[in-house]
DNA sequence: TGTACATCAGTGAACGCGCGTTCACTGATGTAC
DNA sequence: TGTACATCAGTGAACGCGCGTTCACTGATGTAC
């Protein structure tokens, strides 16, 4: 029977869901590299080995936590994109920055996962890579949307790219399938890095004694890396 | 005696040297969290309680090492910065900001320790601040002596900082015992992130696909970033 | 609808391993007279 | 310079713990006729 036979596959999916969950909230104690089997098992009442059923191995499911990790990442940034007014491009990007912030800041030991150092022993498979890419695609997007409305500033004179650097750019247009000059996705990847960096150097404890609480600090630079991008003031 | 004693003291400091050697090779293995005494003994030819003479526990080890992290990078960053020409500041700070990704590339583990995700269960004490400090001083020292020899063009008009970011930039001014413009100090934190931002996301992989090797794009960054700040061309 | 068989989920024991830290000890080095 | 004593470095056994993964198993669920 079919009913039946979807019971069992729900029961199975939902506790994938379950096991994604504990080992989650055993991320925020243990860390990636301390993830371990055995306690996520203990947490749900099961038997280490019956994990096994679901996950071929640890590094498996610390593969399904990263892609999970970006995905409710980009999701997040996507929805406050479109929570915005489409044509009002400044606040489309200051919605998706701040997403971007609060979503680490909520899940401070996902985030780590994704952007924090590299797991010793772990290698990131290529299934990864399409979730991964996905966070800075729903960021440029934004840029790309403003060239294409007309809508960017042109740069003040600036100087030109080197060749190596133009390809590079002219690669990530590609991806983007749009004919945005070089010099703006260069300033796109510029404000991108930017964005992780303050939120990497506030959750990760840089700007203790400095720029702690970073709420200002933030503010203030998103606005700035919309200047640099070239997105015209809201009205 | 008082030179056999210092022979005692000297194999002793010889020892804890070579302990901090050894953990640091382990580190590029198992990464910070999973840095073991025993190992280290082991890599020593010693017993693993030996090295608790030396270090009252794995914690106090971890923390020696960020220590010497830190003390290393500021160090290289500080020479970087004393060997260009004084008064040549765009010089001074592409050089620093070339030994900084320098030191991270050559020690992406110790690198990965100071500035990646913080290690689980693991405390940083207060003597780790004052090293820590020491990167974003020896970096704003240039913007600083920029300004106090009248060197920095004045920025093009900008909106004024809101008053807690003031207040920040107003604090780490008086850190650098300086009276730099609260604007200035914001444009140099803002560079300081972005340069560990682009560092971080290159040893880290998020680079992958798209700016990597990112030689180009760090290169022409820190120019851009030398613009922001206002440091006049070099000649 | 009922029965025979196949699939699947979960168990519990086991393998072989590594860990931080403590402690009583031996023997070498340093100090005071 | 020589001797008695104190300090210190390093040993090896032990405590009590946790880990990933495998494997033969039981019993429940699903499928085909």
């Amino acid at each position: 029977m079919n009913a039946s036979r979807t019971a069992r596959e729900r029961a199975r999916s939902e506790l994938t869901r379950e096991i994604k969950e504990a080992a989650r909230r055993r991320l925020s104690v243990s860390g990636a590299q301390g993830l371990s089997l055995r306690a996520v098992a203990r947490e749900l009442g099961m038997v280490s080995s019956a994990l096994y059923r679901y996950f071929a191995s640890r590094d498996e499911l610390l593969t399904a936590l990263i892609i999970d990790a970006y995905d409710a990442l980009a999701t997040e940034i996507e929805a406050a994109d479109r929570a915005a007014l489409s044509t009002d491009f400044r606040g489309r990007w200051e919605a998706a920055c701040r997403a971007t912030r609060a979503w680490a800041s909520a899940h401070p030991h996902e985030y780590a996962l994704v952007y924090g150092s590299p797991v010793p022993g772990y290698h990131a498979p290529e299934t990864t890579i399409a979730p991964g890419a996905r966070v800075p695609m729903a960021l440029l997007s934004i840029v790309r949307d403003a060239h294409e409305a007309g809508a960017l500033s042109t740069s003040e004179e600036e100087p030109p790219l080197p060749p190596a650097l133009a390809d590079q750019a002219a690669h990530i247009a590609g991806l983007l399938d749009s004919a945005i000059p070089n010099g703006v996705i260069i300033r796109g990847a510029t404000a991108w890095t930017q964005l992780f960096g303050m939120i990497t150097f506030e959750l990760f404890g840089q700007y203790a004694n400095s720029l702690d609480p970073a709420d200002a600090f933030f503010d203030y630079s998103i606005d700035r890396l919309a200047d640099l991008i070239g997105l015209p003031e809201t009205e």
